[in-house]
RNA sequence: GGAUCUGUAGCUCAAUUGGAUAGAGCACUUGGCUUCGAACCAAGGGGUCGGGGGUUCGAGUCCCUCCAGGUCCA
């Protein structure tokens, strides 16, 4: 009988069944199982410490107290010993790891084990939400890349995920950009480059428009007609709104993401009226000089007592409405419509202050009406800078084009597949580099702290070597090309009869560290930081390496054959799913 | 001015959120392909974790205070 999918959930178990009739769990013991060093063991029980020093215990002899209350079965699957001041430490035997190997034995199986924690949810997912009628630049990578591996760990562990792209289709921009469109305007240009065109025009437009001028004035008019409904207007606007996601979609296919809705901020400019309906009534909103704003006494930050009051400004003196009236209606409009259980939005660190206050809000407005409330995530990302820390540009001025970068680097792994693989059709030399370029991008950002700044160098971007997207990509194409050479699928060595526990060290260290993928997505997907699972994907690899240079797998011997191809079908079931999680694509051969 | 985030090896980053001897990659030095893919492996040097103080069995992580930088709000 195989171990349970999440060996640290069984632990915890355990422990909190040994030492209840202690009577510590009533006074709050807590286990703290977690992975451990391996030269400690497989994982560790630090609970004990915390316990006795608030009940002034010793933690040694209370450790030991709650390990001889031990179910027997879970000596029979671990050598668990005392360390130190109290650490509990749990090694798997072979026997037990073994048939945990042999259980979880397909993708579906894994995903099984895994969709407990977020079973039955719905999430909505918020990222990448570029402005329309402008490319995306190096700075739209991370919300992209990084919400888009959210949306599939929250899959993986259960959710349905809702993949919402919340456009900033909406905005003054849009007066100039219309100035610039009605007598500038190349046909054959937007035809064929129409971001680039529109681009162009909105330089334009704002070049000959400069403040008080007659200009501005009539570009304003434009945008009020926009806003009135004015037919021709509407009409340009949806046609580059259509142009805009048009050029995006050609990013998001390379990056593999795909909405599932559009609904930018246009979509909720007349759902406004109601949140500044329900605000004032349910008195949480005020006048301020003709604005309606919300204060947070309870924050000092958003306090009306603060010297410089900061508060949430829903409605404009002027009556025009901003991002905290169309988010209110966005986060009412994800809890009604999509019954979200929970909304993560993916933006940069700057906006930290607007969601705090969004939320606040929020939290208060459905309290007052009675709205079920979602949980609400902002997840944040540090900025792409230049190696001086300065926001980054290119030295013309102009920021590096998402395309271009994507461009560039699949451009470098096709030289690189070249060079290795000369005799590989040209063809499938394109397609590899498609996959190790683009996974090379993507994992330069999923392998990163996403709270730390971004210091944007290609040399980084397009490393192929160390803890990057190829090294992976690599060790599941080297363990695909020994199932080819043995002629058997991987999937078939699942059950390849007489297959034994592991022995030898490296063996043993990898069939291991196989045991911990449950840990890794768990930590990613409860902290939203996809570089966890990142970063045990790349030590698996690592691991498997090794085991590759020291273990040779197609041998003779039928037993230790079958024992090294689970091993390897296993590595590579792991290496795949996890890839497949970040976002990555993956491949046979390269 | 207020708030907030960051500071770890020459460089780029980790450290399971208070746990055991702070780990990787790049770069540098050395060794390994007649053996399943060397885009690899093995080994080595390199650290006052920005400075100082405090909390405790235990601090890169928490509290205070300086220093440097990023960002937001006027």
């Amino acid at each position: 009988m195989a171990l349970p999918f999440h060996v640290t959930s069984h632990l915890d178990t355990a422990l909190r069944r040994a030492a209840d009739p202690l009577g510590l769990v009533a006074r709050g013991f807590e286990p703290e199982v977690r992975v451990a060093d391996p030269a400690h063991g497989d994982f560790q029980a630090n609970g004990a410490l915390a316990f006795a020093k608030r009940e002034k215990q010793n933690p040694r002899a209370l450790a030991q107290q709650i390990v001889d209350g031990l179910e027997p079965s879970l000596q029979a699957d671990f050598e668990i010993t005392l360390a130190g001041p109290g650490f509990i430490n749990f090694r798997i035997k072979p026997a037990a790891l073994f048939a945990w190997l042999c259980a979880y034995d397909t993708a579906q199986h894994l995903q099984t084990g895994a969709a407990s924690a977020h079973a039955g949810q719905t999430w909505v997912v918020d990222y990448s939400s570029p402005n329309t009628a402008k490319q995306m630049h190096v700075g739209h990578l991370r919300s992209a890349v990084i919400g888009e591996a959210l949306c599939r760990m929250l899959t993986f562990t259960g959710a349905k995920v809702i993949r919402d792209n919340h456009l900033g289709d909406w905005g003054t921009q849009f007066g100039k950009l219309i100035y610039g469109y009605k007598r500038w305007a190349d046909d054959a240009a937007l035809m064929s480059e129409p971001i680039e065109e529109l681009e162009r025009l909105y330089k334009l437009g704002h070049a000959a428009t400069p403040d008080d001028s007659p200009e501005l004035d009539e570009a304003r008019r434009e945008l009020v007609k926009l806003q009135n409904g004015d037919a021709a207007n509407v009409a340009l606007w949806k046609q580059f709104s259509e142009a805009s996601l048009r050029a995006f979609d050609e990013i998001y296919q390379r990056l593999g993401i795909r909405f599932d809705y559009n609904l930018g901020e246009s979509f909720y400019n007349d759902k406004v009226d109601r949140i500044y309906r329900e605000l004032a009534e349910t008195g949480l909103a005020e006048d301020s000089a003709g604005a309606l704003v919300v204060f947070h006494d309870e924050h000092p930050r958003f306090s009306r007592n603060n010297e410089r009051p900061n508060p949430f400004m829903v409605r404009k003196a002027d009556g025009a409405s901003g991002y905290a009236s169309t988010d209110l209606a966005t986060a009412l409009y994800r809890t009604e419509h999509f019954k979200a259980d929970g909304i993560v939005v993916v933006t940069d660190f700057r906006q930290t202050d607007h969601f705090e206050q969004l939320f606040l809000t929020v939290k208060k407005w459905f309290a007052a009406k009675n709205y079920r409330l979602p949980e609400l995530h902002h997840v944040t990302f540090g900025a792409v800078t230049d190696e001086a820390g300065k926001a980054l540009k290119t030295r013309d001025g102009g920021t590096i084009k998402l395309k271009a970068l994507l461009d560039e680097a699949v451009e470098r792994a096709f030289a690189l597949v070249t060079e290795k693989n000369p005799d590989l059709p040209e063809a499938e030399r394109r397609t590899i580099a498609q996959t190790v370029g683009v996974g090379a991008v993507q994992y330069a950002d999923l392998s990163q702290n996403r709270s730390s700044n971004y210091v944007f160098s290609w040399e980084k971007m397009l490393s192929f070597e160390g803890n990057t997207a190829p090294y992976l990509l690599y060790a599941i194409a080297r363990i695909h090309s020994i199932f080819r050479k043995a002629g058997v699928a991987p999937a078939t060595a699942a059950s390849e009869a007489g297959a034994t526990p592991p022995e030898t060290p490296t063996e043993t260290t990898l069939g291991r560290k196989l045991l911990k993928f449950p840990d890794a997505v768990r930590l990613a997907s409860d902290t939203l930081r996809p570089h966890h699972l990142s970063l045990y994907l790349y030590e698996l690899a690592g691991d498997y390496s090794s085991f590759n240079s020291a273990d040779k797998v197609l041998v003779d011997d039928p037993a230790l054959r079958a024992r090294r191809l689970l091993l390897c079908a296993r590595t590579l079931l792991v290496l795949e799913t996890g890839l497949h999680l970040l976002g990555l694509r993956t491949l046979e051969r390269m």
